[in-house]
DNA sequence: AATTGGCACTCGGAGTGAATGAGTGCCAGG
DNA sequence: CCTGGCACTCATTCACTCCGAGTGCCAATT
């Protein structure tokens, strides 16, 4: 149905077009690339591939440009990852070396892939799902106020202030943070919610409607608000290229935390780098991008996902290359600490 | 010099202006504003503060609009600081009051900022410096390799990760947490750093290398990354004005934490509102764009500072309503945790 | 059967020029 | 000092033409 040549002229058509923004026609694209046969040829190449729904024309008499489906053939068939160079490994490899925080890695990470691919990057916290409990610690606030701080073994912290029914004293707070500490070390996160839940009984009485209430916060700290974080950057980059009417609606949807959970989740295989072109994304306002994203984390487990989000013509290859080298990178950084 | 007429002219055009976004003639002004004479009078008024350098007109034979100078005018003399109304203050005495984290107050007061002024918003972490130790936690994730965490008495948690020179037991760790503790404890942060540098005399000589590396990264977390963080939104209120080119400069400048830091330092008063207009800001790739700032914090301890950002054709009455208003929600909001 | 050259056709974009009208400055008279 | 009148300016708009890149189709060639 598709030969190899209709391929090939399809794969010049996005090149083209990617590097131009301009919709490409028969002639341009015989002396560009060396393909040895007559416009006239490829013409009747891009009407069939037309007609198969890969390219289109913006209007009658202009060239043509290609469409989701062509774009999504392109990825699946045409391309292949494009490895990053050595100067560009070596600055991701110093660059994140030089974080010292959980935030810093993440923050800097954003920065890495928003320079490297010149496009929106999108970064996720990595998820506490899997870490387990370090050491949890009270503090008092306020004589019926606490500040809840769990640390995980991936040297995250997670702060929560509780408030309390009953004043507490530093006693009972001692007691409570002991007992936590025992029952908690070394636990996976997971595992920790149902201990949680049994703990009330260990106490003293008294203790309990106190504790109760560090309790439900500690629990909501373990199981809900986890992989809820992420970040973007690189907004600047969207304005550079024409994206014109349109950008206001992506500028919103990207700053929508609820939007980039439902983007970075909607991909199958957590782990692997996917692509979604256009209107794949089903997320409103997004229809225009496409976004190549992937798992990554400390060894083979996935902790979050990272992602670059920009025009359905991006250059696929070199994205899906610095997204893929930017998430390894990041998850040796993750693995050490 | 200026006559009151001349004045509320000025008021006039501005306001028109803002409203409009289009160059303001002498007709449209009489009858949209009851001045009462006839074009030809606000026509000469028009004639002299634009020699005065308040007003201009793009072309010739277009309307005018303001100049930096004319708006500094107005913020200075024409205008008052516009309350906001009942359900505004409603709205952001809820939405604050839902946040159960430094982090959550933080990204809730951008939003909030950004959407009641319909601009881009900026605001800064509270600062640590006036803040007291409450406790620092040791937490061992490796071998040679410690988790810092500094609580503070605002409920603030910093952390840090510090390498060590040797592998430490948990012995050690132990009696450098209550040393810590003991000197430190209820110590505003200023101070803290100078008792800091005293510790390794208290220390046994076989863990002062270990402890110098922790101390010298608590040293660095007392002094010195403090005030940095700043984050922003509303972004996609900037593209939804046309600011047309200037818009990826402006994006660009506001992904720089260094040039965040700087927009808020310029203010003179840290306390009060300011407002800089256009070309008065010193900071490049935003001089074409107004920030009214004010500092916050809890009671009248300025931690930080908060800013809207726009372009020069800005409500301004409206925008340091918001601000002056946001700010001192967020103060209460901190003054409680 | 696939490729090629030729040819008529389409149509967006650039360029031209005239008409429009909002807005101005200036001046003489109230 | 204010006003009405008047001549002038100039960005914007619209209609119109022209140009050329690009197309589809067809008959001829390989």
């Amino acid at each position: 149905m598709l030969d190899d040549r209709k391929l090939a002229v399809l794969r010049a058509v996005i090149e083209d077009y990617v590097s131009t923004t301009e919709p490409v026609g028969s002639k341009s694209l015989v002396d560009r690339h060396n393909l040895d046969v007559s416009p006239a040829t490829i013409r009747n190449d891009m009407a069939v591939l037309e007609e198969q729904g890969y390219i289109t024309q913006p209007h009658t008499s202009a060239g043509r440009i290609p469409t989701d489906k062509g774009y999504r053939l392109f990825v699946d068939k045409l391309s292949s990852v494009k490895p990053l160079s050595v100067a560009e490994r070596r600055a991701i490899e110093t660059f994140l070396a030089g974080a010292y925080d959980l935030d810093d890695v993440v923050t800097r990470t954003v920065r890495l892939l928003a320079q490297l691919t010149r496009q929106v990057a999108v970064v996720q916290y990595p998820s506490l799902r899997i870490s387990t409990v370090r050491h949890v610690e009270l503090v008092r606030l306020a004589p019926a106020r606490l500040l809840l701080v769990l640390i995980t073994d991936t040297g995250r912290v997670e702060q929560r202030a509780a408030e309390l029914p009953d004043s507490i004293d530093e006693d009972s707070i001692a007691h409570l943070r002991a007992v936590l500490n025992t029952c908690l070390d070394g636990r996976p996160l997971a595992d920790a919610a149902s201990v949680v839940v049994d703990l009330p009984s260990k106490l003293e009485p008294v203790d309990r409607p106190n504790a109760a209430a560090v309790l439900s916060i500690l629990l909501e700290s373990l199981v809900e608000r986890h992989d809820e974080k992420v970040v973007f950057g690189g907004a600047a980059n969207l304005a550079a290229r024409d994206f014109s009417r349109g950008l206001s609606d992506v500028l919103e949807a990207l700053e929508e935390q609820v939007v980039l959970m439902r983007l970075l989740g909607e991909s199958g295989d957590p782990a692997s780098l996917t692509v979604r072109i256009g209107s794949e994304n089903m997320v409103e306002g997004l229809q225009s991008t496409s976004v190549v994203s992937t798992g990554y984390g400390a060894g083979d487990q996935v902790l979050a996902k990272l992602a670059v989000l920009g025009p359905t013509r991006m250059d696929y290859p070199g994205a899906m290359g610095a997204v893929r080298a930017v998430a390894r990178y990041v998850g040796q950084i993750l693995a050490e600490s």
